[in-house]
DNA sequence: CCACAAAACTTGTATATACAACCAAAATCC
DNA sequence: GGATTTTGGTTGTATATACAAGTTTTGTGG
């Protein structure tokens, strides 16, 4: 089977809402009439509405129907964005200027949070990103060497070390913690900032397959930047 | 039917893998195996490991078998929490302070965050919320009046907002930006802020079936709070 | 011993069927 | 007209079966 039936029936269904034809909160075919419209069985009809219900794309109702959920929830997840992509998808030009990019000795809170014993290499890169020129966002990053032993010889002004890593080493989790914090020195001058101002500090841990891959601080300043748009956390609780 | 016979089955497999007789990346009982094991057809042992595997708990190989995932990535999703359940989660003690709890003309950001006409009435409750009677933040919010009638005849000293409109309004999702911002004159005073600091400040809008429910900032001082913990995004994409 | 084929087992897709639970509208009764 | 019951449609759960597709193990032939 080249493509699964069911994956077609997402297909059909996802189309006729992005076009409009079946707007928020319209009613979509039934299980049997999917069944019917597609020569399947009920079954494998049933299983597209409920994928596309899991995904937040539909509403269902026993005993009533199901429906097209409000748009606004859409882009929802996977918002783990390269931040170019986020610059450019905005329409600003993006740029970038690498300050480090070495391998040192680990400090104790990176061996920790990456499974490396302390002082062993790790390799490190400081980038700063720019929106129209402007500094939007400072980079430190920590790779692990083990997994991702050829971080030190990409040339990070053509490709942002978070798109080059999920292209190396397919990440299967990121854990992420916010934080309001004033910079220092070090951080306002790259920032060009005059005088400290409240900065979010994104603290951004990847992992693969075989464990931690890096470990990133994000700084941005609040008055330039500020998370989300939307980010939707699911509320699906454990069953 | 009590409870469905899938559910079943997803309970004593958590159960396994929460008291540790199934540890991470071991291997589960294939779909015959479990089948037999609780007299069910292979299509509802099926159902169980496809569940879990959606949420994250379990992986998948086929030819191979399932497998328990990282740990890690386990208490995942599902972080609207309550703030009065996250400070005695970390046995600590959880005390509010109710400043205004009133109802006031839509300010026109509001009004259109809530899908209210300009000046139309709206609820608006104003808390300290502490941990160990040191204020961890401030929280500001405006409730839709058609949505939640009875909001304002609540007592917030014995319920927090939040648990009290989940309640009342299931949510169907939850939109949040985070800034990280130097807060006001007044928010300091509440906060028991001798000189501005940095600040979280969290920006959330809840919606329920009929449309936007609530909207609320929710200010925390950035020494006292961060985000997170693990806020874990789904890396999911549209198939 | 090695290479290859076959078997066994796993997950993935699909079907046909049955009944339960639920809801809304139509029909009926009073 | 209004309350109640019936009916038809919808989603939810469950089963038995079949075959496809992928991996690992076993067996066989050389």
């Amino acid at each position: 089977m080249a493509v699964a039936k069911f994956a077609e029936i997402k297909e059909h269904m996802l189309t006729q809402i992005e076009i409009g034809a079946w707007p928020e909160h319209s009613r979509v075919p039934s299980e049997n009439e999917l069944a019917e419209q597609f020569s399947v069985s009920r079954m494998t009809a049933r299983r597209a509405l409920q994928e596309l219900t899991e995904q937040g794309i539909l509403y269902r109702t026993q005993g009533v129907g199901s429906f097209v959920a409000a748009l606004k929830s859409q882009s929802s997840l996977l918002e783990i964005r390269n931040i170019a992509d986020e610059i450019q998808s905005r329409g600003h030009s993006y740029s970038a200027q690498l300050l480090q990019l070495t391998e040192l000795p680990c400090p104790a809170v990176i061996a920790s949070a990456l499974g490396l014993k302390h002082q062993q290499q790790v390799f490190f890169s400081l980038i700063v990103h720019y929106e129209d020129q402007v500094p939007l966002q400072l980079e430190a990053r920590y790779v692990n060497p083990q997994q991702i032993p050829d971080y030190i010889q990409q040339d990070f002004s053509h490709i942002t070390p978070h798109l080059y890593l999920s292209q190396v080493a397919p990440l299967t989790e990121a854990e992420h913690t916010v934080e309001a914090i004033l910079p220092d020195h070090f951080t306002c001058q790259h920032l060009h900032l005059k005088k400290p101002e409240a900065c979010l500090r994104l603290t951004r841990r990847t992992f693969s397959r075989d464990g931690a891959v890096s470990l990133a601080y994000l700084t941005s300043p609040g008055s330039r930047y500020r998370l989300g748009g939307h980010l939707n956390f699911a509320l699906e609780k454990r069953s």
